[in-house]
DNA sequence: CTGAAAGCGCTTACAG
DNA sequence: CTGAAAGCGCTTACAG
């Protein structure tokens, strides 16, 4: 016989309460304990633990987001999930955040300022723990939901041009700085006229192509008509038009910076259809390394960006945050690394 | 002044009482009308569904899963994040599932089986209210919690080999005729000794493996010999090293069925790096279709999956099943296509 | 078709 | 350092 209304919703879900009983301590103690809050006697935490540990006792999420305004997800938003970049950052991040507990919501942008407002405003709903995003710029909605929420939040690739007392938390590496260190390597190696082809034109290929003029305008060697740019997404098959398009150029090119290695790798397969000569005839290089980069024939020239490096360190800043843990800086800036194979 | 106690942990938060109120009917009215029920005056739901727009009322989805036992969490777990594969299948299943109001919980399951059910019963905890998972071979636990859970499932990308009364929910397509189908078109090509190259080995892959054993000892073909089979990640670099091993076998084999285009990829890469003609020294397939396998050169002949529309049926199914709705079928099968280029 | 009561499983805010 | 009470914002289960 049970008594009346007792167990009328039962889950048969271990909880707080049954923990408490086993141990001796009231069910607020149990969840001080368990969350590794001081001003618990180390005593009853031991006790504690060994009941949880007895009971399988797992904590309740929803009940956890309810009652604290917090739950254990963070939301990630990218751009897309169609190019290999971004996927990476995802997959480091979401590792990194799984380690800590937290569960990854993923949020994709395509690029789309408006849609990225719609999602944060969707995913702050779940009173995410934490929000990583990618890059800087955001209208101004968006900006405003990430102050109200006051959840914490870490940028991801970009980094701000001059940093200063508002600086948001960062995590990547200097576009502008990558663009023109691999102009100037091009230039080292005596080409003049090096063309820059852009797709998708989102902030970070911007600030690779203001890298590229910056390099060329120090030589004196800047023009206009080198700026190749297609709003268009990246993709192998862009790149081997744009490559086409370029090489009618006249006067001659003698190299493209690609903003991707996907245009990039585009240009490379054209060129052996085309029976042009690289790096003979012209120099191809790109950015990013992605995959198959290095078994280009001929293997690609490139900019090796740390992404998985990106994701795995702002999801440990982030993490840090959320604990209420001072960062000893808001800005990491991960560095690029020139590649030097056989396209240039 | 306010009345002690009354706004103690208000978080100004637009609540189901507040609509309620301003609708005049009793909170659990409110609750009803806007999860559609039917079960309520329509001149009711009119009512609520004004005065909700009104104060801009969203539902909170921690109360609502600790009330319901069910949140509006889709958990999906997938082998990697580096196949483009299953991005793609990803990609299309969070932009279905987003669609219907759903949010995507994502688990990487590295191919292993221990690590998936660790997955799954993290997300159990977070009782999602459907679950993708992919693939039909899962170990014994993994298979009670799916059970236990009474979450509603569907598998992604295979299709059982005898559907009977247990068949489970699933989109897929048939790997197994798929390898038998491209080894007969290279077989109609006049292919003798073709080799296959299978890295990874998951179950799909073995599946297309049996598909190009059948069709081979059909015509008296078959040779253990021609079967290479690496339990290595598949990538660009592992084609062109398996490329090499296979070129170098006698007799001679003269057509490689490449499990994945990015190994058949690497393979063409390689091939030209080598001098090897493709195909009239020997011809090459992949597939799936992968980004860039029209741009090789020769263009790679593959087998095209539909793996966007895997994602995007599946997820319709599970948001079907989630709403109690019945399925016509348990089984989808989305088909395959043979796409010859220039490699065969 | 509608509602009052109870409950989901935690944490917050107060006390001591 | 510990706890009793209240509350988070919904839905379930029971009545009518």
């Amino acid at each position: 016989m049970q008594p009346p209304h007792q167990r009328k919703r039962s889950t048969g879900r271990v909880t707080l309460s049954d923990v408490a009983r086993v141990a001796g301590v009231s069910p607020i103690t149990v969840s001080r304990a368990l969350r590794g809050e001081r001003s618990v006697d180390p005593a009853l935490v031991k006790r504690v633990t060994l009941a949880s540990a007895e009971l399988g006792y797992v904590p309740d999420p929803a009940a956890r987001a309810l009652a604290s305004h917090r739950s254990n997800h963070v939301a990630i938003l990218i751009p897309l999930l169609s190019n290999a970049l971004f996927v990476d950052l995802l997959d480091a991040a979401q590792r990194t955040l799984k380690a800590s507990g937290f569960q990854t919501l993923i949020g994709v942008t395509h690029y789309d300022q408006a849609q990225e407002e719609q999602l944060l405003r969707e995913q702050l709903l779940h009173r995410p723990a934490g929000l990583l995003i990618t890059g800087l710029e955001h209208n101004a909605a968006t900006r405003d939901l990430m102050a109200q929420s006051q959840v914490p939040c870490v940028h991801l690739m970009d980094l701000p041009q001059r940093p200063d007392t508002d600086t948001p938390y960062c995590v990547g590496f200097r576009q502008t700085d990558a663009g023109a260190a691999m102009t100037r390597r091009l230039l080292a190696r005596g080409r003049r006229r090096i063309a820059f082809a852009g797709a998708q034109l989102d902030p970070r290929v911007m600030q690779r192509l203001y890298g590229w003029r910056l390099a060329l305008q120090e030589e004196g060697l800047y023009d206009l008509n080198l700026e190749w740019l297609n709003p268009a997404a990246s993709s192998l098959a862009l790149g081997a038009s744009m490559f086409e398009q370029i090489l009618g150029q006249s006067p001659p090119v003698d190299a493209i910076f690609f903003c991707n290695d996907d245009l990039a790798q585009g240009a490379l397969l054209a060129a052996l259809r085309l029976g042009i000569p690289v790096p003979e005839r012209i120099a191809i290089s790109g950015f990013n390394d992605l995959t198959g980069s290095d078994q280009m024939f001929p293997a690609l020239t490139t900019v090796r960006t740390p992404r998985a490096k990106i994701g795995e360190a702002a999801a440990t800043m982030l993490v840090g945050l959320i604990r209420g843990e001072a960062q000893p800086q808001p800005l990491i800036d991960l560095g690029f690394e020139i590649v030097e194979r056989e396209s240039t």
